[in-house]
DNA sequence: TATTGTTATACTCTATAACTATA
DNA sequence: TATAGTTATAGAGTATAACAATA
């Protein structure tokens, strides 16, 4: 009954994305919301469906985000011309300007927390992890 | 802005945290639960303040993971005799009981998700995330 | 006054399921 | 009937702040 590989991991985990919430917590952000925006920076116009499957949430969860996003200006939500159930959601430019913004808060969070480590153990805990979601099957694309 | 370690270790601490929930939830425990439960074991009887401090929740939380697991049996409030202001949580026999069971499944979903990696990974990962536990100033002590 | 614990309230994150409008 | 999206509802997880009892 010793501590497990899971219980280090949901630790360092926890730590490292509570640091990260806080950040862009003050640029009135959340994770989420910043998955969301990271998806639609590559995209430009993406469905909320495509969104969902990207971000390995459901539909409902996706209209939610969007619903917080969308009075903060950062992105738009459209009627699609082609078939009338259909919706797109994409970044405002003013959404557009703010993602590199966030993506250094990332960059600055992942550092206050790896620096640290010798580059050989860098290496090594990234590629062990990318193995794994490989292995594991988890499809989601990087959103931070 | 390629993809972060903040990024790959939520994406995998989540995929494994919410196999370890499904196994949890088949039992009508949730990792919340489990984790005081398991800080229990180790103590026989705590405040709930220190439980808080052990597990890094606030006194609030605490309570709410209190009220739930004593309609089921698996833990007891009792008064302190020394303070009238304190109380004791401690897990009832049935909950002592159920500890060991549940630490079977924590070891079982640990299987699932690194018995393929070479144990000389498994052994770095470990090793590294310890290490990072240490030099981030995590507390909180083994609940997994 | 300070501390212990509980309660009230609120918010994020997420799901399921019902519903609406189209196809 | 099937699909796209939204809405309604619920519950875990957590926090902050107010409060009651006791020290």
């Amino acid at each position: 009954m010793e501590a497990h590989l899971g219980y280090w991991l949901r630790q360092i985990s926890n730590h490292v994305s509570m640091g990260f919430a806080r950040k862009l917590a003050a640029q009135d952000v959340t994770v989420a919301e910043w998955a969301l925006m990271r998806v639609l920076y590559d995209e430009e116009r993406l469905s909320p469906s495509r969104v969902a499957t990207r971000m390995g949430l459901t539909r409902g969860a996706v209209t939610k985000l969007a619903d917080r996003l969308i009075p903060k200006g950062m992105i738009l939500r459209q009627a699609s011309p082609d078939d009338g159930r259909a919706q797109t959601l994409g970044l405002t430019a003013t959404g557009r300007n703010f993602v590199p913004d966030l993506a250094a808060l990332a960059d600055k969070n992942d550092a206050e927390c790896f620096s640290h480590l010798p580059p050989h153990d860098r290496h090594a805990l990234k590629t062990i992890l990318q193995g794994l979601a490989r292995h594991l099957g988890i499809t989601g694309v990087a959103t931070d």
